[in-house]
DNA sequence: CGCCCACTTGAAGCAGCTCAATTGAAGTGG
DNA sequence: CCACTTCAATTGAGCTGCTTCAAGTGGGCG
């Protein structure tokens, strides 16, 4: 657990809470608890009623939605100091599950409390606007991929998304995924199944564009996943060059 | 144009400044501009800046995604009272096009001014962020959709988000879309191809669950709508009694 | 009245799904 | 340290839901 002095100098780097007096921080401080769970436990699960507000400090989590047909979607992942999950600030059941794919640790406020916050701090309001249009904004991105691109291309894209969201280990000069990714993973990403990710990620490895085993996965060239993604050039022939 | 008593009035009733007095409404009237445009003209469109937050009073909007390649996406309509389109802060350019399917007038404020004014009345900023939450949950619903349901069920789904999104006007006792709406936005809406969707349509009309004509639509039966959409029995036969 | 445009319908092709069998790498326990 | 288990990943074969292309049809508006 943090002290109070731990938590403030924690909370000063959260985007949510730029723009605040370190009076404030130590206000907005002790408002929040803290939670850290393990590796395959969930913060919240879709079906409770979302009742509180987190914010990621160490660890990695993932957002996902499932039917009732056990279907399942990845949405996305969640890095330190993002915001997860406004889904609902009246009571609503969530709507999605959020699990740590490691150790995780979230400072999290009820979510009567965080409005009372932004009540008294309307920046944070602002902030988490900020935070919100974005989200919208590349979930809106992700939909139209969904809808009008191919699964090729979407399996791309979502090899990029992963650079920025969920981070990489440089290991030997390569660029590793810094997470647990099974095949099943990047299908529930890309909308698609397991099989066809298998045979896409096969055509890349014999064409020198990645390396990959179980539940890692390395980008050698990442020029050319991002000719796939963006219909360039160069796509499919592994004449591109390393970069790094 | 409308008068400021007039335009105090409106703005009582818009779910965006709920809990704010008359005098603060006044205010925050001031700061507003107001736009009216004709159908098919659009009040921003996608690659220019984004100024300013809508709130429509009259008419009805629709949001649109494309790519460089001329595929468009359709994704929802807007309804008297709403919120559109807090895309961005910070002065990106918008990632979509508001354009009206028919006559339309809506209250404007820019971006800047906005802001102002969420840090002055907080609850602006939470209203804000609870209609940013229902945005982004229905979204992520129809993002699971289109990864995970056939064709047909998307259609269906549509048809029932239509209800809510884009209003119906009752005519001989049945259901009839307020908008015109074409198989292509169908499709549109639903990741498939007009073709796709006319096939789908031939199929429910032979069945009685719908009439439909040139850019029109009637719902005779809901409930066999609603089967189709949840997997319930009787979803292709046409042996339910129409609701009403 | 005639043209335009939304819509319909058929036929062919294919991208991706499904099912099934096999491989092989990472634990686990003796 | 090796046998055993487990589970992710691979790969083939067949199928199908949907797209694509092409040719009509008919309603509505100028």
């Amino acid at each position: 657990m943090l002290e109070r002095q731990q938590l403030v100098r924690l909370l000063r780097q959260v985007p949510l809470l730029h723009g605040l007096g370190p009076n404030d921080l130590s206000g907005v401080a002790a408002a929040a608890q803290c939670r850290e769970i393990e590796r395959r436990r969930f913060f919240f699960r879709q079906g409770t009623i979302a009742d509180a507000v987190y914010v990621l400090n160490r660890g990695r989590v993932k957002l996902t939605q499932s039917t009732p047909k056990q279907a399942h979607v990845l949405l996305r992942f969640i890095a330190p100091g993002e915001m997860f999950d406004l889904t609902s600030l009246d009571g609503q059941p969530y709507t999605l599950s959020a699990e740590a794919t490691r150790w995780s640790q979230a400072v999290v406020w009820k979510v009567p409390t965080m409005i009372a916050l932004m009540e008294r701090y309307p920046s944070i309001a602002v902030n988490a606007l900020r935070e919100m249009a974005a989200r919208l904004q590349e979930l809106r991105e992700r939909y139209r991929e969904l809808a009008t691109e191919r699964v090729e291309r979407r399996v791309a894209h979502a090899l990029i998304r992963l650079a920025r969201e969920a981070g990489w280990r440089r290991e030997s000069g390569f660029s590793l995924v810094d997470i647990p990714l099974s095949r099943q993973d990047l299908a529930e990403m890309t909308g698609t199944t397991l099989y066809t990710v298998s045979r896409i990620l096969a055509g890349w490895r014999r064409d020198g564009i990645i390396e990959s085993g179980r539940q890692r996965l390395a980008i050698l060239q990442p020029s050319a996943v991002q000719a796939i993604a963006e219909d360039l050039p160069g796509a499919t022939s592994g004449d591109e060059k390393p970069k790094t």
